[in-house]
RNA sequence: GGUCCUGUAGCUCAACCGGAUAGAGCAACUGCCUUCUAAGCAGUAGGUUUCAGGUUCGAGUCCUGACAGGAUCACCA
């Protein structure tokens, strides 16, 4: 039993013997007391003054008598107003820490026999990913592990949108300019390359329409009828019929871009265990629309198109079929849902897709509980904010966005230079310092974007938006290198902190306490971020963590201690320290540094 | 126009789901490298939590209404 479980049991006892009244554990809560007063935990007494038939102070003090007499734990208490602050005698925490120390799966909680798919990323094949990409696939990356170290089973899953008319695009101004380019040849990245013809369609696209308006058309008509609109569509035709050279075509273009994609995903550092592809689900979903309308679920308008009503739900009305029988973007989303079902029997499914489409996913998924899936309770839309630019939204036609690839390269030359400037690489060889300004780049950028909540939107301002000072990924990444510098010190010296007796310890200092309160709460808070769907939790938590430790650090000498157990207890709690922030670092997929 | 999201220090973000005098980082200013890594530590300054009502012992947090920004409302994806 930990401590606060213990205080609150004997807050239960304390309502029972003093009030003889039944209050239920769930009331009871605890919060961290704040700074300027004394105690460690608070309890709030203001809820109970019905049931205590007395003043706010008069029942803190029943409460604290009680607690300071039966709860070993409880040295002493202060009433401030309704507030009941508890001081907890200083070693239990030596407790606490002595069980976090022998724990050898720190931030990992048993399997909990749940299995959940996590798709994220679900790129277009016609382009390089950008900034918005980034934060998707740290996001999905960062809530898969963490899921994991909830006790899940997880599975990684990407929806790779690899047909429809933007592919098209790009492969009909191929056509027209390509010239039997490669990326061999043209010195690019497939995605690049692919991307690079999508600006090309929209730019001639552009041109037919200006043409076509100044021979008379109205600007409507001119964006229907540019023949190399007609021709992308038509190539849409020629594919859904297996077309062989457009067939070709389409592979040859898409492997260049899943080739450009792998090289971008491995620096991202992201992974997945299972890809589905649009050309592959594009036409799931049509036998749901006939249960649908067995079940009652959806109706049919005198065309033939299908529709559900959600009007009793506060929606609208949606339509899931096209009167010529044809799908719509639901109808393959409908099916794809019930793919993933089939393929692992997941018991809940979380989709990494950015809030445009709140609407659309709360329609899918009231749609399929309606249908009576057996999942559908477990349906979860991680819906995350846009990142904006100083200069506004990001348009990948018109060129400003900020590519995921030359964003990754910038931040790894700045944590060189940066790193250089600090005159921190004495001893690394060529490859050790190529690896840290990657860890440091990439953990930078990762840091950043997952520090804010999901759902709130957020500016990335490229000149000064990623800093290496203050709340940052390098800032923790640092912590933890002067760890281990303590920690190769120590085996230097032979301090055996693994085997110590921390019984021997008779005072704890601020520091030190504030410490392992800290690192006390680290499986809360990944249970909270799993909760909630959002690394941002563990982020701030980490820089807690290593704030907490850097005062530890600066005000606790640690080798210069006289006695030896109290030496070995601080390199113990460094050790512990360091494992905290390694593992809570790796569920944000940040790596870190032994070394900078 | 309907629906949804957001609004907190000059800037970027927190605030443990209703608790005490709203906290961090950046930027500014002041100290601390002859001791384990100064990408650090300690401190100063910075606020009518967009506004107006309401609910109660108590509101940044819940309710109503304004205002501002964003998203969405296609037989598009």
């Amino acid at each position: 039993m930990n401590i606060q479980e213990s205080i609150i049991k004997g807050i239960q006892l304390a309502f029972q013997n003093t009030f003889n009244a039944d209050i239920s554990i769930d009331q009871l809560a605890l919060a961290p007391t704040r700074k300027e007063f004394k105690g460690t935990y608070t309890f709030v007494v203001f809820p109970f003054l019905k049931i205590s038939q007395t003043t706010p102070e008069a029942t803190a003090t029943l409460i604290g008598d009680y607690l300071k007499s039966s709860v070993d734990a409880v040295s002493d208490y202060n009433v401030v107003k309704g507030f009941l602050n508890l001081e907890l005698n200083n070693l239990i925490w030596l407790d606490v820490f002595a069980q976090l120390f022998s724990n050898p799966n720190i931030g990992q909680l048993p399997p909990n026999g749940q299995r959940v798919m996590v798709e994220y990323s679900s790129p277009n094949t016609n382009k390089p990913l950008h900034l918005g990409h980034l934060r998707n696939n740290f996001l999905g990356y960062s809530v898969a592990e963490i899921l994991k170290a909830n006790g899940y089973e997880v599975i990684k899953a990407n929806l790779v949108n690899d047909r429809g008319i933007h592919i098209c695009k790009s492969m009909v101004a191929y056509q027209h300019f390509g010239n039997q380019e490669t990326p061999e040849t043209a010195g690019l990245k497939g995605d690049h390359l692919a991307g690079k013809y999508y600006v090309l369609f929209d730019q001639e696209y552009k041109k037919q329409q200006a043409a076509l308006i100044s021979s008379g058309l109205s600007e409507e008509e001119a964006k229907k009828n540019a023949p190399i609109l007609l021709e992308a569509q038509e190539m849409l035709r020629k594919w859904e019929a297996h077309d062989e050279a457009v067939v070709t075509l389409w592979n040859r273009m898409n492997q260049w871009v899943y080739a450009g994609f792998e090289q971008t995903y491995n620096r991202m550092g992201v992974d997945f265990d299972k890809f589905y592809y649009e050309s592959d689900t594009y036409l799931l979903g049509k036998d749901i629309v006939e249960e649908g309308l067995e079940k009652g679920v959806f109706f049919k308008k005198e065309n033939g198109s299908v529709w559900v009503d959600l009007t009793a739900e506060g929606l609208d009305e949606k339509l899931v079929l096209r009167g010529d029988g044809t799908s719509v973007y639901i109808t393959q989303d409908m099916g794809t849902a019930d793919l993933k079902y089939q393929d692992y029997r997941i018991d809940k499914s979380v989709y990494v897709v950015g809030n445009e489409q709140d609407y659309h996913f709360d329609v899918l998924y009231k749609i399929m509980r309606k249908l009576g899936r057996p999942y559908g309770d477990g349906l979860y839309h991680l819906s995350y904010g846009m990142v904006d630019l100083p200069t506004g939204k990001m348009k990948s036609r018109e060129g400003t966005v900020v590519d995921a690839d030359e964003l990754m390269e910038e931040m790894v030359a700045t944590a060189e230079s940066h790193t250089k400037e600090l005159g921190k690489i004495e001893g690394f060889s060529p490859d050790q310092a190529t690896e840290l300004y990657e860890m440091l780049g990439l953990g930078a950028l990762k840091y950043f974007l997952l520090k804010v909540d999901p759902k709130k939107r957020m500016l990335f301002n490229p000149q000064e938006s990623i800093e290496f000072q203050g709340n940052t990924g390098p800032f923790i990444q640092y912590s933890h290198a002067r760890i281990a510098s303590i920690l190769r010190k120590a085996g230097q010296i032979g301090v055996d902190y693994k085997h110590a007796d921390f019984s021997k310890i008779s005072k704890l200092e601020d520091s030190e306490a504030a410490l392992i309160f800290i690192l006390n709460d680290f499986e809360k808070k990944i249970e909270l971020a799993g909760q909630e769907y959002s690394p941002s939790v563990l982020a701030q938590y980490l820089f807690d963590l290593a704030k907490e430790y850097n005062r530890f650090y600066a005000e606790m000498p640690i080798f210069l201690e006289n006695d030896d157990s109290v030496v070995a207890f601080r390199v113990a709690l460094s050790e512990l320290t360091s494992k905290t922030i390694k593992k809570g670092m790796s569920l944000l997929g940040i790596h870190v540094p032994d070394r900078m």
